[in-house]
DNA sequence: TATTGTTATACTCTATAACTATA
DNA sequence: TATAGTTATAGAGTATAACAATA
């Protein structure tokens, strides 16, 4: 009995997180800060309301995650132009690079594993892939929506 | 500029992720929990030792985690039967049906989301994403390997 | 009145280190 | 001496709720 297709995702899933940990490992930061900075390298900068929604976590997570990679120099906040109860948060000049070789490195790694896999086999790969991710993505979307968080069912 | 694969997959790990999050919601189950169960069904009653090592994390941390699950009454502890040192812990009825169940549902998903992708491109996919998983799995062994964890490099 | 960020509080997962009871 | 489990302690991530300042 071989293992199921699903599995297999994970299990890629799994160890890429596990490799990425071990990369962080003595920098100060981990997963989550790190999607923290990923999310502010896309947006530019940004409300902590705006991260929050980015980041899919609560405004209050936000404030710690932001308060950590403050202390480590990895991002700035500065008053809103407009907005006298708002931060702007940004990446400072050393993240900026860190971001850079990191999404590089990232890119490497995904040639890598796309070398893996048998040339006549790649385009199939891609088609099949991006199909089930569309597919789950209106899986989980449909049950978040017939099941509405709290309150009224 | 389309998506990485290697995003693509790790979205995919996401959304399952979510997925099942939700579907614990209000059972007091949570990811780390189950994956315990998990364990426990496929290993047959076992020392928290061995759910150490089958899980990846610490003892101490199985240690809560059972804690946990004896109370909420998913598993139960029992003394070894030759060494009064250990105790075994092994699934309850209860939870033995909803691991079934819930492995039945594994099932169905990864059915529902093969038939999401082309006929002609299943056996593709199938042989691109085992060739990713392995290639991946021997990247991170390799690299864990000359990082000996602590002290000695 | 609504929004932004913060303080207060709490729970889960995680780890290491020290201790107890066995082997 | 080494192993199995627990207590003690600590830190990260997460959430809700109450509150301040500002829109």
């Amino acid at each position: 009995m071989q293992p199921l297709l699903l599995d297999r995702l994970l299990q890629i899933a799994d160890l890429f997180q596990k490799d990425m940990a071990r990369a962080f490992d003595g920098t100060g930061l981990t997963p989550a800060r790190v999607h923290l900075l990923w999310a502010l390298q896309h947006a530019g900068p940004s409300t902590q309301q705006a991260l929050a929604r980015l980041c899919g976590v609560s405004p209050r997570n936000i404030t710690g995650l932001v308060d950590a990679l403050e202390a480590s120099g990895h991002v700035r906040r500065s008053p809103h132009p407009s907005d006298r109860r708002a931060v702007l948060v940004e990446l400072t000049g050393t993240a900026t690079e860190t971001m850079t070789q990191m999404q590089q490195e990232h890119a490497d790694l995904d040639a890598t594993l796309i070398a893996a896999v048998a040339p006549e086999d790649r385009a199939a790969v891609e088609r099949g892939i991006t199909a089930i991710a569309l597919h789950l993505e209106t899986l989980v979307a449909d049950a978040a929506a017939s099941e509405p968080a709290k309150g009224a069912p």
